[in-house]
DNA sequence: TTTGTTGTTCGCAAAATTACGAATATATAT
DNA sequence: ATATATATTCGTAATTTTGCGAACAACAAA
């Protein structure tokens, strides 16, 4: 094999598809997309899994760069990081446009 | 916590993003997404990777419905699965398009 | 000071992921 | 029949992920 690592930006599109790899976090970003007020506990009330495990992702998807949160004791309010959504959809959206699928592709 | 399930539609895009959470994988959709003839070798040669690993990572792909091979002895084509490319690349354009971050956000 | 509310962190277990070399399979060429 | 070329599968190891309950932290209220 060549030792071509990876690129930056292949790195940046894995590292934020992996933080998407989850229904949770997915159900997490959406809500958080489509809310206003975005408490700890208005998220966990729409997931099916343990408060524990619901923080657990949400420090996922804010390693990933996709939310952030802010303290309001004693609550937390988590949103959309949107400078790092932009970048999450251009990156997507290239993506998916770089592909030469729509001409003889070479499967039948 | 509620007992709310994920929808069948985060159970979707989770699973492509899963798909998508590797550099490796997303070198490889690119590869096959820019070219016609698609061999093993071709991607295992754009790859720091053992051909084991690439074998593996081409089965996950394929799994998540975003790649189909073909066999041509000695040789193993792959390629876009152009169907399931779509479906992703709509769920992905709908996913980031719905968002309300555009106004004011919760956070700071 | 004690109690209550809200989330995070800890400790743990089970399962999945990533990676590799060796062994195997498949079909062609010698 | 043997050798060659290509790629998958097997067996294994190390790491990461997912999930939970219990314990803890921070602060307000009684």
């Amino acid at each position: 094999m060549a030792n071509k690592e990876y690129s930056i930006e292949q790195e940046q599109v894995a590292r934020f598809a992996k933080a998407m790899g989850h229904p949770a976090r997915i159900a997490i970003l959406q809500f958080l997309a489509r809310q206003r007020t975005c408490y700890f506990g208005d998220i966990h009330m729409e997931l099916p899994i343990a408060k524990a495990t619901v923080s657990q992702h949400l420090k996922e998807l804010k390693d990933a760069g996709l939310i952030q949160g802010e303290v309001e004791t004693p609550k937390v309010k988590y949103c959309i990081n949107r400078e790092n959504w932009r970048l999450a959809k251009a990156l997507f959206a290239e993506f998916f446009n770089d592909c030469a699928c729509k001409k003889e592709s070479c499967c039948k």
